[in-house]
DNA sequence: CCCATTTTTTAGTTTAGGCTAAACTTATAG
DNA sequence: CTATAAGTTTAGCCTAAACTAAAAAATGGG
């Protein structure tokens, strides 16, 4: 009876009951998967990610995935199919941009407001970003301005979740040797992989030209540092071309 | 095998093995519920504490509560007694003070550096004391110039647990008549309560004259107002008395 | 000092989200 | 057009932390 009311004024006010930690992880995932290993850097879930990948994402056997997307599906947040896949419904696909939201205003906020190394942003926001309120959600974004992307370069939703614009980026590893340009973007999660792209200097905004792909990886120079980045990294260094010609694409 | 290896592991850094959010807050509860209802403010928990106290404060069922003390004494966190209540020990102690100290440089930080109402902090870093790093906790204390209380007057222990001296305050049900001072604490979790002590001014800080007790409460003034506050409330007002010697105590 | 009331415990469920092992699909290679 | 490999799902089990119902213990008033 109470239960049954309650759900008629959820219904009413067109609220969701409240999603737990790891069904808000597992949509974020889908939207990343499904946004990557393209030659954009958009976040478009156009396709669909397989359990595998959730899977290894997530670090969970795929049977677990399996129990949870089931559970997604019967939310209305994914359409899933069986052995074919699962992509985000409208409603999944705005969970996951909040989520996203929070993770990356929270990002820019330690590293602008508490001193935080680029690098070290994203753990800490991967436990913070399921458990701030709205209100802190705005606080931390007017006080920084309402940035459109955070320290790795990742575009922030706006608080209606839509994307701001990007400037053209490409990978790295998909660069013309001689080719020269900024740091956009350092898109992975991998902490190794950051210490050393901080390592290296290799922030965005950082000037780098690619001076010839080889077997082992992409040869560059930093500043006057010269560094053999493996592919695996080059993948996932998204840079903006400086000489190139945006005004006039025609 | 493997699990008892980490044990071992444990055992020799002489580190636990992370507890959980629930865990966590009862140890907090036990500390605040054993300090509570005496003359002192200080956070000595020499009471022991019932399982129903705990259950009310934890808004869940006595049975609920038997459950986790046991676990909790198992892993040696409390000193639990079947039928007659428990207390932290040594390990617990340290665990509840480790959390409240989280608790209230958390609500020190959102009122100060996000402008946050003092009295609405209380519900946001209910939420995130369990999810911050000490990284996190040491920038914030830094960003704080490692304050002493809380915006609630609550004391916040220092990085190494010990509480900071407090100057000696009394509920201000407790006062004669005639009695001026400021407020020292505003000790409740209730955000009703909360709203309506914000309401009437009645922050840390504020000068406030007790004009007498009666039936229905305190009548009291504040500033140019004069307000009748309920019993329950005056319970959770502490009071630093203005005119009281307390130079030579001999 | 006993009985009624209150408090606590016991025992058995529930839900969320993991796990393993086995079974089943789909894709791929002869 | 099968046979096998790779990927996925099913079935069954586990733990944490809540719940309910009922039994047992403690307490306090007459």
């Amino acid at each position: 009876m109470g239960s049954l009311k309650y759900a008629a004024d959820r219904l009413a006010a067109n609220q969701r009951p409240p999603l737990s930690e790891a069904q808000e992880d597992y949509l974020k995932q889908v939207l990343l998967l499904g946004s990557e290993g393209r030659g954009t850097d958009r976040l478009e879930d156009t396709t669909t990610v397989s359990t595998q990948a959730l899977a290894e994402r997530m670090q969970v056997r795929p049977a677990s995935v399996t129990g949870m997307l089931k559970k997604l599906a019967e939310l209305g947040l994914v359409e899933y199919e069986a052995y074919r896949g699962v992509r985000l419904t409208q409603a999944g696909h705005r969970v996951a941009l909040e989520v996203l939201r929070h993770h990356r205003l929270i990002e820019a906020y330690l590293h602008q407001a508490l001193g935080y190394g680029w690098e070290e942003v994203h753990s800490e926001a991967e436990k913070l970003e399921h458990h701030i309120s709205e209100a802190f959600e705005a606080r931390i974004a007017q006080w920084l301005g309402h940035p459109s992307h955070d320290p790795h370069g990742d575009a922030i939703p706006s608080a209606t979740l839509e994307l701001p614009q990007s400037l053209p980026n490409r990978r790295l590893v998909g660069l013309e040797p001689g080719s020269t340009g900024r740091v956009a973007r350092v898109a992975t999660q991998d902490q190794d992989s950051l210490n050393l792209f901080a390592h290296l200097g290799l922030k965005p905004g950082a000037r780098v030209e690619l001076l010839e792909h080889a077997a082992e990886g992409s040869r560059i120079r930093v500043g006057k540092e010269r560094y053999l980045l493996p592919a695996s990294l080059a993948q996932v260094l998204w840079i903006h071309l400086e000489e190139e010609n945006h005004a006039n694409p025609a």
